[in-house]
Order: C-alpha cells, then structure tokens, then sequence
DNA sequence: GTCTATAAATGGATAGAC
DNA sequence: GTCTATCCATTTATAGAC
C-alpha cells in the first residue's frame, strides 16, 4: 500500500503523459494538477524538464533490460517472445490511442535536449538489439524464415510495429491488428 | 521574379517546420522571424494556427493527388513507382533528420485540433489507396509477391518506410537505406 | 518536501493606424 | 497587406517561508 516516491509517482505519470501527448507538450502544471502537488515541488525533484525527461528515459532503460533479459530467459517460440513485444503496443493503443514512449520521442528528436537524444538512441539500440537476438536464435532454430542478417531483419520488424501504432492512433486498433497479422505472414510462421 | 503568394510563402514555411519538428513545436513568432513580417501580418493571412494546420493539409491533399496520379499513369515496373515514393523519405531524412509530414502529425495526434485529425486520417487513405493499387498492379503482373490483400500489404510497408524514417532521425540515414533494402527483398523482386 | 509568490519569456491572438 | 501596440494565458524556473 505504499505509494511509492514522490519521483517515482512524478516518472510515472510523466511516462503517461510521454505516451500520450509526447514530450515537449505535457507542463509541470499538467504534473501538478493530476498530483495535486505544486508546481514549484516537481522542481525540487527534477530542477529543469530535462532532468526529468533524462531520468524518464533512464527509467525506460532499467524496466527493458529487466524485461529483455527476462524474456530471453524464459522457454517458447522465438515468435510468441516477438508477439509479447507487440502485445504490449496493441495495449497502448487500445488506451486512449497511446504511442510508444521511444517512438513518441523519435518523433520529436528534433526538439529534445542533447542528453535526452543520447540516451534515445542506445534505448532504441537495447530494443534492435533484443529483437536481432530473437531472430537469430529463431532462424537457427528453424522456427522463423528471413532473408539477409537479424539486425537488419530486427530493423525491418521494429519499424514497422512501430509506424503500424502510429497509423493505428489514427485509424483504430483494427489497423495494428490487421498489419501485424500481415507481418506474421511475411515472417513464415 | 515573382514572389508568389504570401499565403504559399508562409504555407511552404509551415511545412518545413512541420517536417522539422511537427506541429506543435514551432510559433508564429517562427514563422515571422525566418520571413521578415510581424506575427500579426501572419495572423491576417491565417487568423488560427488551427487555420495554417488546416490549409497545410489541404495543400498536402493536393500534392499527393497530383503526384499519385502521374505515378500511376507513368509507365515502368510497380517496384520502382514504390522506390520513387521511398526515395522522397530518404531526401527527407538527409535534409537534416526531416520527417514525413503525416508521420509528424500521427504522432501529434493527441494534441491536434479535430479539423486536422480529420484531414490526417484521409491524408493516411490516400498514401495507403495509392500503395495498394500499385501493389495489386504489380502482383497481377507477377512483378511483386505477396501474400494476403494489397491493402493489407500496403499498411505493412508505409508502416515499416514511415518507421524506418523515424529511427533514421536518430541513428542515421545508413538505418533508413539498410533498412528499405531488407524491404526490397521481403516483397521479393 | 511542500508551499506561496513571483519572475521572465513565449505563444496565440486582437485592435486599429497606415 | 502590413505594421505597432497590446492583451492574456501558459511555461519554465527561482526565492524564500513553513
């Protein structure tokens, strides 16, 4: 029953915020409304916006290595560990047409602060290189068919779940069902 | 010699910023500064931003309907009508880490204002129609293999090129060009 | 750690002169 | 069609009391 550190519960709503609207437009008034707190105490806990978009994406980076490792750790097909991936965006988009916080970054990398795009792209590097483990293992494996090497493959498949959620925002979560069972297709299982 | 339309001049701006760094994040002020008029004189010629937001997407509507009409008239393979509509991405992508303009705004959509959400979902229709014709064309010449619907087919790739644009902002356009090859080989030409 | 109060800058927008 | 001048709300941020 412990609600947790005041930056954690400030992290966790900015990650809702993040996913919905992006960065660059949520406000520490945003934060401090729906805390009930002022805004003058989120900047006792993060001083600048980008001090808590940093630590946001630091926070990404320990919940996917921790997710990451678990998974392949775990037994199963290379698919069904792939197909629990993207459960995870059909479930943002059903959510009020939520995006992928990496992906709603990506989408304003023109406007972020240095040390946010630093650490976006080794969060974008974890999940290539996640996905290239998966594949390989699964093409060696002979549960998957693809041509030419897994990073490029792992490459291929993130973007397109990503641009398939950013469709989907706009056109229903239809669309991500409908383009996903397309790539299923396409990878031969 | 003829400077155009003052409407067209800040429309084109519009646009590149749009493609920069969205919707959301430039100003009038912006748009005032990089052309030497006031903000007011901006304010005459699109009394909202939601109007500019607005006329933007209709110019965009536009572009794309001449433009899909001449590829589809042209003569040549399917593959290279696709390949001319990717090159466009890669140019974007070059030209300091642009991005499509509807994928811009898809990932916007939460904060745009209903007029534009509207535009942006028949802007989407009329990229994904154009995709599928020519991806049916093509199967039906047996120049392109596939399985499944054209339609479905074409949500699949706009979704990966929109994709691979985006990671492309941030890791470069070596990503977006490795990328659209393992694409080429997938479709199987 | 949270508050009140406030500052300085910015964003969208309008009135009215030229 | 463009300008000056101005308005009001919002955003990020700080100082200092409790």
């Amino acid at each position: 029953m412990d609600m947790g550190d005041r930056k954690d519960e400030i992290l966790a709503l900015a990650d809702q915020l993040v996913k919905s609207v992006g960065y660059g437009a949520f406000s520490y008034a945003d934060l401090s409304e729906k805390l009930g707190i002022t805004k003058a105490s989120i900047h006792h806990h993060f001083p600048h916006k980008e001090d808590l978009g940093a630590a946001l994406c630091d926070s990404y980076a320990e919940r996917m290595k921790r997710g990451f490792e678990k998974a392949e750790a775990a037994p199963g097909a290379a698919w069904s560990k792939l197909e629990r991936h993207f459960e995870q965006g059909s479930a943002l988009v059903a959510d009020h047409a939520k995006n992928c916080p990496l992906a709603a970054l990506q989408a304003q990398v023109n406007t972020l602060p240095e040390p946010m795009k630093e650490r976006l792209k080794r969060l974008d590097e974890l999940e290539l290189g996640f996905f290239a483990r998966i594949l390989a293992a699964g093409r060696d494996k002979g549960e998957l068919s693809f041509r030419g090497a897994p990073e490029a493959q792992a490459a291929l498949m993130l973007s397109a779940y990503k641009g398939a959620m950013a469709f989907a925002r706009v056109h229903g979560c239809r669309f991500f069902k409908d383009t996903m069972a397309q790539m299923k297709a396409m990878v031969g299982t």
